[in-house]
DNA sequence: CTGAAAGCGCTAACAC
DNA sequence: GTGTTAGCGCTTTCAG
């Protein structure tokens, strides 16, 4: 910047005014304008993001904590924040916590040490209480997605999980299916509120819900395989799953085909959120499809447009139900397993 | 910093020197040293990585520009180079380049701009030389992964496509497989490596290589859905496919379940790359499983601890047959299709 | 309308 | 052993 400075004999306040187009507030003349920008053009100029931020402007960074990037859950909303940011003309500092808090911590440190201008955080932490509290202090906006509709100090932006659970059991209880179980995960977040959706759901039907009905793993097919296998076990095995998230549901689908079972003929499977591969399982998954894009613009927007009315606010945005092969009327034998 | 200067009577230099322990170059008093850290634990403090990057030094920031995140196998890269880097102190900045090229060097830029110290290039950028060109003279250390063996001024890491296909193809044709079908994406990287393993596997063999045998399509299950289409209208269609990515062998099962295909009994399917779902799939699919730690081990070594050893060298790893049950004997029929 | 100068937080010559 | 000083590239008062 000295340098198009000197080759413009300006000063180089004048030129930074110029590059950085400061709204009016001083006015500038249209012909040195034009001198300087053909010069940057010229010579190859790119300012320096280091000393823009060390001089407290803003950085264009965009700071996102993940738990876990093999979900592909969260590498589709990875893909579109990268996508909604750079729109934006932001870049996307990943930080992976291992689905360990403290590390979430950590990196909350390290992201608002590289003064961020604002923070992502995808994925439940309301484990953590206290990450969240800390996250509320932050200089920073530090929007939260997926967090579940809780409220907190922090905005947040969520997917309305009672909504989608409804609509899944309604297509199921209109297929002729009472014996319905739930897959889930830890009591998390996002899977809690499905559980929960699903418990209360069950309690406004006329039929109890059955011991065993609603099991829980951590959110990889691995233990949707074993959750089947203890549901197949049951006196009375319940002909239709609800999946908390459509990697369990994958996992079940695995399951079945192993174990004999015809699906849907014998049993229904559901999943939730309606990955990129739900489409393409055997046979394709009926799921709940995330507004991902809705939901991702909507945290954006609030973290980098509008950071002042982010906290505290919370939006939840409403899911649809995409009914594909893995759901079917209940059979005529009205029991599953033992094929 | 400064603070802690003034807590401790002492200047800011010798603080400095302290907290970035020079290297013995110059002792300093065990008493002050100890004192500093002390205070500098007491006052919470954090360097600045902005002001130290603008300085010269490290940034401790590793660039990662890849194609497409939601790919699965690459979701799995990022996660590895996360770790790696993590576990070397350094943070990840994401670019992702939409498949679109053009971005990819914007990225490049912007990447060198915020003074990563080293980039890595996530997938196949053979279609665009000039980017590669770019990147060699770039002022940071650039490792490519997952380019393809071929010679190139920037460092690199692969894997040994040919071994990999070599390994199916022994596999299936040990089963009694003669006609066997291929599928891949555009010609580039490593899928333009495994299609030409495959065309070099097939003209060693007595069976002569039929028409349509080789499809391509993007990657993406849904091009491996009407390619199966074109491959069953085959007056000879084949009994075993050979897809170049797990993702396209996704797409097949999922096609062949609709066509009303047993798998393997009337087709058999392989993959590439053993993503996490390959292993949960109807069935679950038998594939060549990337040495992925090893891999994104290698290139995070090249590109941040051995930086000039890097450019040119060019690393070939060794991928392994993973047999699960999407394979199995040329069914009695010889015959697939029409079931 | 434009220039001069100070300083963001830190490091690295050089002195003492 | 420790302090002084200058400067990385940029923004931003405050004077012209």
């Amino acid at each position: 910047m000295r340098d198009i400075a000197r080759a413009t004999d300006l000063s180089q306040s004048t030129v930074s005014r110029i590059l950085n187009r400061t709204p009016t507030l001083v006015p500038i003349a249209e012909a040195t304008r034009e001198r300087v920008i053909a010069t940057a053009m010229e010579l190859g100029y790119r300012p320096n993001p280091l000393a823009r931020g060390l001089r407290g402007a803003s950085t264009m960074l965009l700071g996102l904590i993940v738990r876990d990037i093999t979900d592909p859950f969260f590498a589709g909303a990875i893909e579109a924040v990268t996508m909604a940011a750079s729109s934006r003309g932001y870049n996307v500092v990943l930080g992976h916590a291992h689905a360990r808090v403290d590390e979430a911590i950590t990196l909350w440190g390290v992201l608002e040490a590289r003064h961020c201008d604002a923070i992502l955080l995808l994925g439940d932490t309301s484990d953590q209480p206290r990450l969240l509290q800390d996250l509320a202090s932050a200089q920073v906006p530090v929007v939260a997605l997926w967090q579940g509709t809780q409220a907190s100090d922090i905005g947040s932006v969520s997917v309305d999980n009672r909504a989608g659970i409804r609509a899944v059991l309604d297509h199921l209880t209109g297929l002729g299916h009472r014996r319905i179980a739930f897959l889930g995960g830890r009591r998390l977040g996002d899977i809690k509120e499905r559980e929960e959706a699903f418990v209360n759901y069950y309690a406004e039907l006329r039929e109890p819900l059955r011991d065993g009905y609603t099991q829980r793993g951590v959110n990889d097919p691995e233990s949707a395989v074993s959750a089947l296998d203890r549901l197949l076990a049951l006196p009375e095995p319940p002909t239709a799953v609800v999946a908390a998230t459509d990697v369990l549901a994958t996992g079940l689908l695995h399951a079945g085909n192993a174990r004999g079972l015809r699906v849907p003929d014998d049993l229904s499977v559901t999943g939730f959120d309606d990955i990129p591969f739900a489409a393409f399982t055997v046979p394709a998954l009926t799921t709940v499809c995330m507004p991902m894009r809705e939901i991702v613009e909507q945290a954006v927007t609030m973290a980098l447009d509008d950071p002042d009315g982010a906290s505290g606010n919370t939006q939840v945005l409403q899911p649809s139900l995409i009914v594909r092969a893995s759901t079917g009327p209940v059979s005529a034998s009205g029991s599953s397993g033992r094929s």
